[in-house]
DNA sequence: TTTT
DNA sequence: TTTT
């Protein structure tokens, strides 16, 4: 096809924290479970009325796995980018059934963290949130994409450590490229 | 929430002509399929392999509704923005089943025509193409979107007449302001 | 052309509270200055580095300029939905230049508050932060756009009261619309 | 800071063929000038008006600087993925100026050829088209994101040859992963 | 199931 | 079911 693109930006709030399960070759899968939700007046009542979109999102690629695991709890805010999948699949009945889900996977995906509770205690866990700062823990490296292709620095993902992307820059910034 | 986004941003192409159905008052929804594909070559036995993912995206907005019956044929390329929505139905038993779809409602949606086949003849050749100006058919008003706030003159949609969105802009470009 | 599409999307910071001005004819201009940035590690000294990017936005439509008078301030985080746009102008020496900014104006514009310290203290303001209630402040409506094309009631923007958009959705979201 | 994103889509048409430079290291950097536009009908006058706005994309990218050389030609429609960037220089006069450009440049940035003229003839017709394959020139391989983190195959870019992007699939798509 |  |  000549030119086809396939693209989903999402921000949203994680409902659980992540699910990280293994492959049988040990690669990490993230599901996350993430909802946006719209608020609008009512015309005629003038109530208040608010609709949520629940999005399950799959994440196979293994430096975003990563931050899933270690920085995103359920009620974090996040910003994703990924793609539509849509998977067949047979229930107990042998029917055909089909889930529609957000895939990140490659070059062009994106998870970033953006805030929000994310604290992870409304799942029982104890912990204090700024453990993990709010989007900016940071300390390791933030390169989860591999290393290709980078002279000698690159910019590795966006900001801070529960950030990341896909792949990685492939021009050193430092660099006095003449143009 | 603080704060949400839900956007999908697909380039496909029309596996059928658009279905135009009405609900009970008359307003149109137009159903479309429409095909994403991505190609590789496999790193071991070097072929060529190709993965199609169809998304079936549904139309509330009126004036995307016209642009779709007007204009897009099977085989058209388009371009489109607009939001991931899961919506809950019985089958034949009595069963919950889910269905994603990209719903084109409103403010942030956008539907253009990038060109392609798009003549509805199918695979069987013989086509026309400039029956409808692949993108440009114009002649006709392309403010599909309600005139509203528009002092005396504004953009209505990008392009041509096989374009359009679900608004509509808010500043006269001809006017002189100083900014 | 049969259809182009100019979109800038940015989250990040602003580096100071918005200016507003207001044309001849009373319409309001929001100019706010964002910060996005990237860090990384160096390959060879390991250092921590991080590039900042300053962008400029103008907010033409009404509804958006609105919700940056009232809700943002010096820090605040946005998500930014707009359209390139470079003007000529002249310089005291009557020499051309050239500004690009990024542009909301119209239907496929979105300005959404999304948290972050927004509280204006930077500016030398002794405020509170929760003021304008970190994203959602609202209490009035949240309906930005414009009234038009909505039965009964229609979502208005994203979220809470610091949210908004260009436009409006076209659909009732409580008519039971078979589809 | 904790998470920003800088992201730019473009959909348009080159003014004139790309310009292909190099580093003194060796490294292509691509320049395209891309036009997108918008038209409308004036609401008094009725008349109808467009407004064309300029883009200067520039390509560190590798692999999309191939792309850019081998498949790109004036009048080509392309959609494009890239970051804001503005960068300072000076003048002859000593003075300090800026220009903001649309730079593609590592993982998540994407050039996809969408057809068009693109025959690099100007305007004054006598095209072929086939030349270089209307967006699937291909042939070769159309991975040019580098090697890296695949398992045994992986969906390289988006479509064809003359389609690409800044980075790569970390999942191979033919392994049976449960999910 | 989130968030406000 | 599209497209290449």
């Amino acid at each position: 096809m000549a030119g086809s693109v396939n693209k989903v930006i999402l921000i949203g709030n994680l409902g659980a924290d992540p699910e990280i399960r293994r492959t049988q070759d040990g690669k990490p899968i993230a599901n996350l479970n993430i909802a946006t939700s719209e608020s609008w007046r009512d015309r005629n009542s003038g109530e208040r009325k608010e609709k949520t979109e629940w999005h399950r999102v799959v994440i196979f690629n293994e430096g975003l796995c990563k931050v899933a695991e270690q920085y995103l709890k359920k009620g974090a805010t996040v910003y994703i980018e990924g793609q539509l999948q849509t998977r067949k699949w047979q229930d107990k009945d042998g029917q055909d059934r089909y889930s529609t889900e957000v895939v990140l996977q490659g070059f062009n995906s994106t998870l970033t963290m953006l805030g929000g509770r994310g604290d992870g205690q409304g799942a029982g866990g104890g912990r204090g949130g700024s453990e993990y700062g709010g989007g900016n823990a940071g300390g390791g490296s933030d390169n989860y994409g591999g290393d290709y292709d980078r002279p000698s620095s690159a910019p590795s993902g966006r900001s801070g450590g529960a950030s990341s992307s896909g792949g990685n820059f492939s021009r050193d910034m430092d660099d006095d490229i003449p143009f």
